[in-house]
DNA sequence: TAAATTAGTGAGTAATCACTCACCCAAGGG
DNA sequence: CCCTTGGGTGAGTGATTACTCACTAATTTA
């Protein structure tokens, strides 16, 4: 199946969305779609408003301004599109005493990959967004240096420690890991997402590139 | 030094900058630091106008719309940021016959870092407008195509029979070795350009990493 | 039950948008 | 010496923009 399926997204992401306003409801649905096609500037109120068949006047109801709707709509979000590792599913690959780095990259990479491809106009509105509002890029680091990052951190110990990875800061190890995570998923979902992709080999091939490149080096 | 130097980018790559005339001159540099900071749909024409020091009509002299302005800049610089195997100082390196594949990527990625460090804006324009433009996406690709394809290819497939590359279609080479090139490139230049980096060491385990991680399976 | 709050409407507004047009000026070519 | 051509000007245009406001209607609170 190359095209990535069309999901609804806010309902399984953001916080207690079924308790919100239908009005409401309808708005941040409309927006995340128009903001994802043609980008957060080339977007009107009018147009978020038809597509949610309310009026215009109610986006500013529910809203201060289209401003805090773009980071209403992503603020709650950034944490699970961006740092899987929240997910619960995660945690519980994690909380087992995983013998190989494999099967915890294994898993991670797959299950991003299948919620990017059900939540695609969101990865898609973020990457877009992100240069344009540093706000969101700031949030986002926040979330990660509060929440992630002593998780992380212990677990990556573990696997330098049983030598699966080879002595390197913190933050080195993490930028490797999620390049390889994104070079993946970027291409695939985002960019091409229509080519005709042997993805089981493109998965197979990247964590092998990724464990053996973070191995110990071999000695002569 | 942390942050990465304001150079004049257009000089040095637009074909025969030079011999335009000067107010389109100062209309596609103007353009260009505008669009990279505050994205193409929120520049308005008479900022861009204002900021290059002429009359709003004369863009429309040059250049039809505004749109047409964006993509006059973007495309013939699209293959000089994305591909750097067409830069003659990449081909000098390639024309030896190298021993190893390290000597290739490390004068590849320290050539593209120093690249684009003095054309940041630039990298920063086309990463936010591809996505909306599907014009840019696609010339890229026949660029690609027609260009590069066959000079990589070759050299590739010359590592694989050396066995430093395993045996993996080309296509995905290329990905591992593109997106372990963007992830140091992206959140060094553009996303944290301020951060206390090592700059050195994330070169060298980014090498590392990419090629014991391209290397063939050790055999047990 | 009166009052206040909340969801929702849709016409209205001042500002801004991309783009046009009539015009100026200087340099060549016949 | 006229006349075309091309770089450059800046006021003007209709459409679109984000946002406001006076107004229902229904539900909750006192």
């Amino acid at each position: 199946m190359p095209n990535p399926p069309l999901g609804p997204s806010l309902e399984s992401l953001y916080p207690n969305f079924e308790n919100l306003p239908p009005g409401q409801r309808r708005i941040l649905s409309a927006a995340l779609e128009l903001f994802a096609e043609k980008g957060y500037a080339a977007t009107s109120t009018g147009a978020i408003a038809k597509s949610a068949g309310v009026a215009e006047g109610l986006i500013f109801k529910h809203f201060r301004s289209k401003k805090e709707l773009l980071l209403q709509l992503a603020r709650p979000l950034l944490l699970e599109v961006f740092f899987p590792l929240s997910l619960r599913r995660i945690q519980a690959i994690m909380a087992q005493k995983h013998p190989h780095l494999k099967n915890l990259l294994e898993a991670l990479l797959r299950e991003r990959l299948a919620f990017v491809k059900q939540h695609h106009r969101l990865l898609r509105l973020v990457i877009q967004e992100i240069w344009l509002h540093p706000e969101l890029l700031q949030s986002l680091q926040e979330q990660f240096e509060t929440q992630l990052r002593p998780d992380i951190e212990t677990q990556l110990k573990h696997f330098q420690t049983q030598a699966q990875i080879r002595e390197m800061p913190f933050g080195t190890a993490l930028r490797l890991i999620l390049s390889a995570l994104m070079g993946l998923i970027i291409p695939r979902v985002l960019l091409f997402p229509d080519w005709p992709w042997q993805e089981e080999a493109e998965i197979q091939a990247t964590l092998q590139t990724l464990i053996q490149g973070l191995a110990p080096e071999a000695q002569p």
